[in-house]
RNA sequence: GGUCCUGUGGCCGAGCGGCUAGGCAGAGGUCUGCAAAACCUCGUACAGCGGUUCGAAUCCGCUCGGGACCUCCA
């Protein structure tokens, strides 16, 4: 399917407009995410984003290209808040619970990795640590301020915003004015180092109560709070790159330091192609940490929460969120879930009935204009909801054959198996839930059910169906087919 | 307050000038001892009011709702 690799387009945050795609080096992309802090649990609203891009890489993958994906996690550098006087957030958590700051750090990244391989996430090619890489923060630090876009104050060391933005556009992402985001700055304690309000830290000098210091040039300290993106993604991918992408929220300013950075540093523009995920919704407001309106994956996967009336499957949930598009927001509810989960088995039947169809001499449909459908829904901006309803049509199809009102050719059968396959299992990213296997209760089922179907074959139909009433109130539903007798926990 | 996004049938959610997705729920049917499940068939909805147009859910204006960012956040 090569001729569809430069039919791919992306909505470039940068443009506001869907962009043909076109890499820098033909045949080989540079994907970088911006990850997470490691220093609370992930919730959903975090874990949304990182499966939409990793159905990005999943497709660009299938399109053949060579990809070099970077995830960066933060493990040190952000400010808790003004009022803290910049004191690093993994410091602050550490000194509360007496714990080493890279204790947490582990213990945190251990639990995010567990969580996205739930859902069934691949891991990037390289996932840098900040703490790994303060001399090249230090070092972009130092260009930064060589080339004149930063100055020193107390051993800290600002980015001038003002004097970027005489050659510059600082908001060309958020779209912002620099009129406007003087005028709607608040006046804030602590603030009176900086040259003006808009300027950001580049490099903080530490207190001495702080636990994660470095030292450096100015101060012993750390790095700022939206450098170690820029300075990750250069090492990694290039003073340029193609792709970088991360949750809404991060737009304005992450991001915009991000190729502020990046441009008084090098001279080029970062990024070719902006990508930003939406929000996660709950109770229709944004998933935040700070406001406590979350929901973690164990909660969701065990139903222990008060949100939802049950607990589901990760697999599942990655479904629900591929039925939305990655920019538009989705708001997490049971019966949206409840929806899904039939929705996706709808789904897997097809698929299991695919692999054994009975073929014909010829098809009934047109399996090619099937296939093109998958590949123009994800070439529009990885539009997996149309993606998921051209595999439903799919799915509609296979049946017809499977029930004798429509016919598939040999050929055609293992072409639709395989790109059906591909666009479920490689690019969305699902798999097959296995029920989880109870031998002792499989023996006791086995027994019911041999009992049950003698006083079927009976005619007693009283005991058939007492049974079969009471396994229901203890959520085991019976199903009789013209097969045999098939059973399943609710 | 500033900047921006958004409002679609009972629910979720695509589409973003004409051909009017998809899933769930609901209705009818096939199958079945009955049921369930499964499968088939069925839905003309686009916040309100104006305007542009031969034609608008889709463009423009206003009104009313919801949300995001402007402060750490995916």
């Amino acid at each position: 399917m090569a001729n569809k690799k430069n039919e791919l387009s992306i909505y470039n945050s940068l443009s506001g407009e869907k962009e043909i795609f076109k890499p820098l080096k033909e045949g080989f992309v540079g994907l970088y995410v911006c990850g997470p802090t490691v220093y609370s649990y992930v919730h959903l609203g975090n874990c949304r984003t990182f499966i939409s891009f990793d159905m990005v890489y999943r497709y660009l993958k299938h399109l053949g290209y060579t990809i070099r994906y970077v995830r960066n996690i933060t493990d040190a550098g952000h400010l808790e808040n003004d009022a803290e006087e910049g004191e690093d957030k993994i410091a602050k958590k550490a000194r509360l619970e007496q714990l080493e700051p890279m204790e947490i750090v582990q213990q945190y990244t251990i639990n995010f990795h567990e969580t996205l391989s739930k859902f069934n996430n691949l891991p990037p090619s390289i996932e840098p640590t900040a703490t790994g890489h303060i001399i090249e923060q230090i070092e972009m630090v130092q260009k930064i301020k060589d080339n004149g876009f930063a100055y020193e104050s107390n051993g800290s060391v600002y980015f001038d915003v003002e004097k970027y933005n005489k050659k510059n556009y600082y908001g060309e992402l958020s779209k912002r004015k620099i009129e406007d985001l003087i005028s709607g700055t608040r006046s804030l304690d602590g603030q009176n180092e900086k040259k003006s309000p808009l300027d950001f830290a580049l490099w903080k000098n530490a207190k001495p109560e702080h636990i994660m210091k470095w030292p450096s040039p100015w101060s012993v300290g750390f790095p700022g709070w939206h450098l170690e993106c820029s300075a990750m993604s250069t090492k990694y991918l290039g003073e340029e790159f193609d792709i970088h992408g991360g949750g809404m929220d991060l737009k304005f300013p992450h991001h915009e330091c991000e190729i502020a950075q990046g441009t008084a540093s090098t001279g080029k523009k970062p990024v070719r192609y902006w990508m930003h995920a939406n929000m996660l919704t709950l109770n229709g407001k944004k998933m935040s940490k700070s406001t406590g309106n979350t929901l973690l994956p164990n909660e969701l996967i065990s139903g222990d929460n008060d949100v939802l009336e049950k607990g589901y499957n990760p697999i599942v949930v990655r479904f629900f969120m591929m039925q939305a598009h990655y920019r538009s927001t989705l708001d997490f509810s049971s019966e949206a879930l409840n929806a899904a989960e039939k929705g996706f088995s709808r789904l897997m039947d097809g698929i299991n009935i695919l692999k054994n169809l009975k073929t014909s001499d010829q098809s009934s449909q047109d399996v090619k204009d099937i296939i093109d459908s998958f590949y123009d829904a994800m070439n529009d901006d990885f539009n997996t909801p149309i993606l998921i309803a051209n595999l439903f049509d799919a799915v509609k199809y296979i049946q017809n054959v499977n029930n004798g009102t429509s016919t598939i050719s040999k050929q055609d059968k293992e072409l639709l198996e395989k790109e059906v396959n591909a666009f479920t299992f490689d690019i969305l990213g699902l798999t097959e839930i296995q029920n989880e296997q109870n031998s002792s209760l499989d023996k006791v089922m086995e027994l019911v059910l041999k009992m049950r179907q003698k006083a079927r074959d009976e005619k007693d139909w009283d005991t058939a169906d007492e049974i079969r009433d009471v396994l229901n109130d203890a959520r085991i539903e019976v199903k009789d087919s013209k097969e045999g007798v098939t059973w399943m926990t609710k």
